[in-house]
DNA sequence: AGGAACAAAATTGTATACAATGATGTTAAA
DNA sequence: TTTAACATCATTGTATACAATTTTGTTCCT
C-alpha cells in the first residue's frame, strides 16, 4: 500500500482520496477485497477510519459493500458502464463549452502543464500516473467552468471511467487520447466555445468507442445461475 | 422526530432515507443542529449508525459536517443554488427526452397518480408532504429513462433544490408547479420527445425564475467579518 | 472417497468507553 | 463593572470490546 505507519495522522478524507486515487491508477484493480483490518494496518489507524472511507468510496460507487462479506473495489456492468458516459455526455461539452469562455492564461498553463506531465508519465510507463493525469483533464475543465457541483458530479464518473477503460479497454495501443486533449487545448486558447463543446463530445464518442461494452462475459450474479450449463 | 424506540431494527440506510425526506419535507429545516445522541435516542440506535447516516447524507450534500461542532441540514448558498440548477439543466431535459421515448401505459399512470397526490397533499395542507412527491416526479422521469446513473445524480439536486426553495423562494403564491407537470404529462403520453425535452428546460427555468438569488442576505463566513461595520 | 454435520477461525456489524475538542459558566484581579 | 483566566459541561473523534455472520477446516458417517 501507499503508507507505512508511523508518518501522519490520517483522516478518513485523506485515505479516501488515497484508496480513490490508488484505484483511479489501476494500482487496485476492480473487484480487490479491501479488508478493513488490513487496510487499518496499513495506515495505522483504527477500522472507525477505514470505514468512514470505505462508505466514502462506496457512495461514489468506486467501492462495493457487501453485507457481512467486506469492501470490494467495484466491478461496473457494461450497463453501468453505458450509463456512466451518457451521463459524461450530458455534462461535459456543455462545461467545455462555459470553461473555454472563462479561460484564463493561467488556466490554460495548468491544462498545457497536465498534458506535458500525462506525455511524461507515458514515457516512463507509468500508465496509472498517465491514466489518472488524462482524467485530472476532464475535472480540471469542470474547476475552470466555475462549477463545483458538477465538477464533484464529472469527478465520480472519471474514477468510474478508470475502473471501466481497467475492464473493458480493447484497443492495444496505447491511450492516445493526448490528441484529443492536444485539440481541446486549442480551442481553449481561442476561446472557442462552440469547438471546444464539438471536440469534447466526439471525444467522448471515442472513448466509448474504444471499449468494447457488447459480448464480454459479465460478472454473474451468483455463482449457482452461472454454473448451471 | 419519525421514530420510536422499540419499532423496527433501523439501518443506516434507512436512517439516511427518514432524515433524508425529513430536510425534503422541510420538517428540518435548513440549519438544523443533527446531534448525534439526540439522533440516536430517536432511533433507539448508536452513534455509529447515526455517523453513517450522517455522513451518506453529507455525501449528497444535505448535510454540513463542522468539525467537533456536529452536524447541520446544509444551507446552500445562492452561488450553490445557481450550480444546482445549472446542473439540472444539463440533466433534466435530455432525460425527459429519453424518458418520453421509452414511455409506457404504466409509467404513465405512475407520473399521473404522483400528479394526484400532490394534489391531495396540497388541499390537505401537507406542503412538505406535497414539495416532496412534486421532487419524485422528476426523480420517477429519470428512473423511467432507465439511466440509474443520472437517476443518482438528479435525485441528489432535487434534495438540494428542496433547500433552496427554502431558502430562497418568494413567490407566496402555492407551488404552481402542477400546471408544468401536467403538461409534461401530456407530452409523454404521447411520447412527444422533443415537446417534453423543451418543456422541462422551461420548467426548470420557471423554477430558478421563481427563486430570489440576488441580494438576500448571506450567512456570513465569521461573525468578525459580518459585525466590522 | 464423498458428503454432511459440526467446529474453529476470520471478518464484519454494533455498541460503548475514553480521549479530545469546543462551548459555557464562574471566579478573581484590575 | 469589565475582562481574562480557569473550571465545568456537553458534544464529537477515535479506538476497542463484544456480538453476529460468513468462511474455512475437520471429523465422522455412509
Amino acid at each position: 500500500m501507499t503508507a507505512t505507519e508511523t508518518t501522519k495522522p490520517w483522516t478518513s478524507e485523506m485515505v479516501t482520496a488515497d484508496l480513490e486515487r490508488a484505484i483511479h491508477e489501476h494500482r487496485l484493480p476492480p473487484g480487490t477485497k479491501l479488508g478493513e483490518d488490513e487496510l487499518g494496518d496499513a495506515y495505522g489507524i483504527s477500522r472507525t477510519i477505514v470505514r468512514a472511507a470505505l462508505l466514502a468510496l462506496s457512495h461514489r460507487h468506486l467501492v462495493e459493500l457487501k453485507r457481512n462479506r467486506g469492501a470490494f473495489v467495484a466491478q461496473p456492468s457494461i450497463r453501468e458502464a453505458r450509463e456512466v458516459f451518457e451521463a459524461r455526455a450530458l455534462l461535459e461539452p456543455r462545461t467545455a463549452h462555459s470553461a473555454a469562455l472563462r479561460m484564463t492564461d493561467k488556466n490554460l498553463a495548468l491544462l498545457q502543464a497536465n498534458i506535458h506531465d500525462e506525455h511524461a508519465a507515458l514515457d516512463a510507463g507509468e500508465n496509472g500516473r498517465a491514466l489518472f493525469l488524462s482524467g485530472q483533464f476532464h475535472v480540471e475543465i469542470a474547476r475552470i467552468a466555475d462549477q463545483s457541483t458538477i465538477e464533484t458530479f464529472i469527478s465520480e464518473l472519471i474514477s468510474r471511467s478508470s475502473l471501466i477503460i481497467a475492464l473493458y479497454w480493447r484497443r492495444r495501443a496505447a491511450l492516445c487520447e493526448t490528441q484529443a486533449h492536444h485539440a481541446l487545448l486549442d480551442a481553449f486558447a481561442k476561446k472557442d466555445a462552440a469547438t471546444a463543446e464539438d471536440l469534447m463530445k466526439s471525444h467522448l464518442l471515442d472513448l466509448v468507442a474504444s471499449l468494447d461494452l457488447h459480448n464480454v462475459q459479465q460478472p454473474p450474479k451468483s455463482l449457482r445461475e452461472a454454473l448451471q450449463k
